[in-house]
DNA sequence: TCAAAAGTGTTGTACGTACACCCATGA
DNA sequence: TCATGGGTGTACGTACAACACTTTTGA
């Protein structure tokens, strides 16, 4: 009747983590998923996930999990929620604790990617995917823009280098809506937080838009207080 | 070497779940904590708690536990984080999904918590807890401040007839802040979902002060759209 | 009658929003 | 020279912040 009234008598649990990871290309926020190698659902696309081992916690795992399929480190990772239903996954009682990284879509391994069986699917093209991971992805967009609007969570997914338009289109795939060039520049340099470099991208116009570097030393200062990015 | 190749060869882990039950009584908010019952840190302070169990969600064994201490069924809970360092718990490998909880501190049932050993601490007299459960407060309180601002969640904490001083005490100790009187007022009373009924508080003045009820109907209507009581 | 809490209004400032034109350049 | 995207400034409205006095009533 008691809670907790010891260690035994209780069930262990399946343990899984499953990442909604986002990179932003071509102009649209894309996200990384993979053909599933075990029954059920074999084949069919699923997010990329692990289980909790033993001697790691679920942030480790997750860790893992994308060094395995991108081989990058130091992705920026925050935890959504977790999902628990008893029957949401049909092969066996599996609790899983889903999180979203950001990538900078450029610096991954593609060959690793590629490897294992992974892509990249713009976040409007996405096809159906395993189990809950169609809920996870909503939640985690949800979530992506809550966060995108009080911390300036955007320069995880662009190259170090960038300009304000890409800045800015970036903004607008995350929200799915236009916003204004005046205001959004004007906002944006306010916080004082990009610094404006010598070199222009001329990719994308003949004219050339200045590059900047997102300054994370006066970031860190700031942190507390809290952005909004959204105009 | 790839992931959820299969679902065997993968360990199973025990999963709890603890609550930080918060409650807003005399002026200040409190914390439900109990004595542990199960060694290691037997008969020392600690949040309230479960297993999860085969049958169950994480939500429904904080549920279970949540009526348990307090005979109160419908309490709001909002998850707030998954807590599974590897050495976490001495006792066991054992993750922890904590939730918080809000509550009217005079609903529940008071033989029901003596009974459990339960007792309520102001925030501010909070004993030493076990394991990492005084984090978990820590960041439950981070997050209450956060979702107070944006969702008029104060509401949950009290009675269902309350005045607008009460209303203001009760952020005041959430964000351990004076308001201003007359701007706390003309914002909350702006949102528009507070009925003002033809009752009276006598009990904290001799003038006294009107009573008001949160209109939850309007108040869905309007939830996406997001609050800020804070000033 | 007075102490103690409830209740009320105004004004300056900061920020968001809406909006239109010139600039630089390569083709 | 012109088409294309980059870059700039202003005016208005809304919302927040600061601030002091009057009202009610039981003791």
């Amino acid at each position: 009747m008691d809670t907790k009234i010891s260690y035994t008598g209780h069930p262990k649990i399946l343990v899984a983590t499953d990442c909604i990871v986002f990179g932003f290309d071509e102009g649209v926020l894309k996200i990384l998923v993979f053909k599933r190698r075990i029954e059920p659902f074999k084949g069919e696309w699923s997010l990329i996930g692990n289980f909790v081992e033993e001697e790691e916690s679920v942030t480790e795992a997750a860790r893992r999990v994308l060094y395995q399929f991108t081989g990058l480190e130091n992705i920026f990772l925050k935890e959504l929620k977790v999902y628990s239903d008893v029957k949401r996954d049909s092969g066996a009682r599996c609790i899983s604790i889903a999180q979203y990284a950001l990538i900078r879509i450029h610096d991954y391994d593609k060959g690793q990617v590629e490897g294992h069986g992974a892509k990249w699917f713009a976040m409007n093209e996405l096809p159906g995917l395993v189990l809950d991971h169609n809920n996870m992805i909503s939640d985690a967009l949800d979530h992506l823009r809550q966060k995108a609007t009080r911390k300036p969570i955007g320069f995880e997914l662009l190259p170090e280098k960038f300009t304000i338009p890409q800045l800015q289109i970036l903004y607008e795939s995350i929200f799915q809506k236009k916003l204004d060039d005046r205001n959004f520049r004007k906002k944006v340099l306010s916080f004082d937080l990009l610094i404006k470099l010598d070199e222009k991208d001329k990719s994308t116009s003949k004219k050339g838009a200045f590059l900047y570097r997102f300054d994370y030393r006066k970031y860190k200062k700031l942190e507390k207080s809290g952005f909004n990015f959204v105009l």
